[in-house]
DNA sequence: TAGCAAATTGTGACCGATCACAAGAGGAAA
DNA sequence: TTTCCTCTTGTGATCGGTCACAATTTGCTA
C-alpha cells in the first residue's frame, strides 16, 4: 500500500488562508444566501486556488444528507441477459440518464442489484440503506411494485422513485404515457392504410399492459375500425405463446396486415412466423413493437417501435430525489412522452 | 422531508449490549484475529439480534478506506450510443461483474461518466476522487490508455485498474488474449476446411487491434494456409470503409470464403455486401466478428463471434482493487479467456 | 510460582464536514 | 442617541466509525 497518499485539502484549511471561520467556507460551498458577497467571493478563490472539494463522507456524517441516491436493478434479469448472451442497454441508459441529472448537483449514483424474492430483497435493500444511507433510491420494475420496500424506506425516511409506477402519492412515480404508446403505434399503422390490426398483448396481470391494450382499442374507436376480439393475442410476453398465437393467425384466409406486439420477444415471434410462411415483412404485414430494444432495433427488418424514454425517467427521478431531499417537494406522477420510433417493418396496406 | 428519519443503530449500542468495549465490536466486523471465539460469537449475535450494519461513511471518516471502488466510463461514447438509439450492454455487464466481487466483501460500486478529452477527463477525476476518495479505480478504454489519468491516481495513492491494458507494473491490468481470440476465429475457419481467409482489420494504431491479427497470421502459418497481403482489409473500423474493401474482394474471380472481421461494424458491412452480391452467409461466405456486441448476436445470421468476458474483467479488476487495498498485492497482468460462441455465420467451405 | 511475552480487551483522540446556538455588525425606527 | 431587529459571522459539539496506545488477561518458561 502507499503511504504517499496525498493529503486531503480541508474546509479548516481554505478557513484559516481566506481568513474566515470553517462554518463561512460551509455556507459557500452550500449556497448559503446569508453570506456577503465579497466574503463569498474571497472564500470561493481561495477554494478554487487550493483546488478544494468538500469530502463526501465526512458531509454525510455531520449532515443529514449522503449526496448518494441508489439505483436498485434486479439481479435476476441482469444475470439471465448476461447468461443469454442477450443485449440489454437498460443499465447503460440508466447511468446516462442519471449522470446528466446527479453530476451538476454533486450527487452520485450507485447502482445496487437485489434479487427478486421478496424476502431476500427486503433483506438486501435494508442492509445497502442502513450501511450508504443515501438520499434517495430509485426503484425499477419488478422491485418498483415491491410495497415491503416502499414501507422499508417509509420507514428509513428516504425518498423513493418507481420507474414505471403512476400512482404518485408519496412517491416520485416516473412512467411513461403507456395508453399513448397503444395509440400512437395503431395510428401509425391506420395512417398507412392498414384496416386489419391485430394486438399481440402481454399480461392481463400488468397494468401498465392492459393500458397500451387500452390505447390501440381507443385508436380502433376513432377510426372506426373493426375490433376483433379474436385479434388480441393473449401472448404472456413470451416467443412460443406468440409463436402458436400469431401462426393462427396468419394461416387463416382472412388475415391482419399488421401486427402489435406488447414486448419484442412477441414482435420477434411475428418476424419468425411471417418468415416461414414466405410472407415479407413489410410488404405484406407491418409490425410495430411497444419495447425498443436492441433487438428490436437491429432485427431484420429493423422494426418500427415505442422507445421508452429510459434516460430522462431515470434523469427525472434523480431530480425529484434531490429536489425531495433538499426540502422540496417533488412527489406525483410524472408521465414522460415516448417516441415511435419509424423503422423499416411498416409500411402502407397492401 | 421526513423528520422520522429512522435513529441507527451504531457500534456502541452493540458494544454496550453485549458488554464488551466499541473497539472489540470493532474488531468482530473487521474479523480480526485476535478475538476470543467467546466474545466474538456473543458480539456477532449481538449485532444479528439489533440488525446492526456498519455505517459506511464513518468507516471512511475514521480509518483510510472508503469500501467504494470507481468505475469509469466514456461519456462520449455512452452518449453517442444513447443518440444512436444503438445497443451496449457494456455497463449492464460490468455491473453484473463488479458486484458479484464486491458484494460479498462489503464493497460498493459506484459508476461514473467522464470526458475523452484528456484535460477535462483530468479534472472531472480528480474532482470525484477527492470527494469520493474511493479505494480504487477501474479505468476503461479509452481512459485505461491516459498516463494523466494514472499518475493522478498515483499521486491520491489510489489503486487502479485498466481494462484493455497489458503491462502490469503498478497497475491491476486486465486483459483478453487478443492474439488467442485472432487465432482461434481463423482456427475455427480453418477447421471448416476453408483455405481462403481474408481479414479486416482495424486500426494499425490500437495495439490490441494488431495483435489479434497477430493471431490469425499464427494460425495461417500453423496450417500451411496462404497469407495473402491483399487479403488484409484496412478497415479502420469504420462500416463504410469496410463496405469498399469487402466489395472488392468479393467481386474479383478468385475471393475469400471467409472473412474475419475485427469489430461488429465492419462484420456488418461483410453482410451487408455479401447479400448485395447475393451471396448467402454462411452458405457461399462464412463470417467471424471478433467483437460480440447486440448487434453481432441479432443479425441475420447471428455471427459466429469472440466474446470478451467483460463481466468477468470487470470482477477481476474489483478483486484486485479490494485485494491492493487490503495491503495484499495484486499488481499485474491478468488476462482472461475469451470464448468463441458459435452462431449461424459459419459454415463449412463451399 | 514468579516472571515475561503474547494474546486479548479497553480508552480516548481523531477524521472533516454539519448543526445549534451564540455573538457581533449594521441599519431603521423611536 | 438608544433600542431593537435583521443580517452576517464565529464557536464548539457532534456524527460513528478507526487509530494508536494503554491496560489487562492469558499462557508458557524457568
Amino acid at each position: 500500500m502507499d503511504l504517499t497518499r496525498k493529503k486531503a485539502v480541508t474546509m479548516r484549511d481554505v478557513a484559516s488562508i481566506a481568513g474566515v471561520s470553517h462554518q463561512t467556507v460551509s455556507r459557500v460551498i452550500n449556497n448559503s444566501p446569508n453570506v456577503k458577497a465579497a466574503v463569498r467571493e474571497k472564500v470561493q478563490q481561495t477554494i478554487d486556488a487550493l483546488g478544494y472539494v468538500p469530502n463526501s463522507a465526512a458531509r454525510r456524517m455531520g449532515g443529514n444528507r449522503s449526496y448518494l441516491i441508489l439505483a436498485i436493478n434486479d439481479r435476476q434479469r441482469t444475470y439471465d441477459n448476461w447468461r443469454a448472451g442477450r443485449g440489454n442497454d437498460w443499465v447503460d441508459q440508466m447511468l446516462f440518464g442519471g449522470m446528466t441529472e446527479c453530476e451538476a448537483r454533486g450527487y452520485h449514483l450507485v447502482f445496487e442489484l437485489i434479487d427478486t424474492q421478496p424476502e431476500k430483497a427486503q433483506g438486501q435493500l435494508s442492509k445497502v440503506i442502513s450501511e450508504l444511507r443515501p438520499d434517495g433510491v430509485i426503484l425499477t420494475p419488478p422491485h418498483s411494485e415491491n410495497a415491503a420496500l416502499t414501507d422499508l424506506l417509509k420507514e428509513f425516511g428516504i425518498a423513493c422513485a418507481r420507474i414505471g409506477k403512476r400512482e404518485g402519492g408519496a412517491f416520485v412515480d416516473v412512467c411513461m404515457d403507456e395508453a399513448g404508446a397503444g395509440f400512437e403505434a395503431a395510428r401509425h399503422l391506420a395512417d398507412l392504410g392498414h384496416r386489419q390490426i391485430a394486438y399481440l398483448a402481454g399480461s392481463p396481470f400488468y397494468g401498465n399492459s392492459m393500458m397500451r391494450l387500452d390505447g390501440y382499442r381507443d385508436l380502433l374507436q376513432e377510426r372506426s375500425l373493426p375490433f376483433r376480439s379474436d385479434w388480441i393475442g393473449k401472448g404472456d410476453f413470451k416467443f412460443d405463446t406468440a409463436i402458436t398465437v400469431v401462426k393462427k393467425w396468419l394461416s387463416h384466409k382472412e388475415c391482419p396486415t399488421a401486427i402489435i406486439a406488447d414486448n419484442d420477444q412477441m414482435a420477434f415471434a411475428v418476424l419468425h412466423v411471417a418468415d416461414r410462411l414466405g410472407l415479407k415483412i413489410p410488404r405484406d404485414l407491418s409490425l410495430v413493437s411497444l419495447e425498443d430494444t436492441p433487438g428490436v432495433r437491429l432485427s431484420v427488418p429493423p422494426m418500427t417501435a415505442i422507445r421508452q424514454p429510459t434516460a430522462d425517467m431515470i434523469a427525472k427521478a434523480c431530480g425529484g430525489l434531490i429536489a425531495e431531499s433538499s426540502g422540496k417537494s417533488a412527489r406525483g406522477k410524472y408521465e414522460l412522452p415516448f417516441e415511435l420510433v419509424k423503422r423499416e417493418s411498416t409500411a402502407s396496406a397492401p
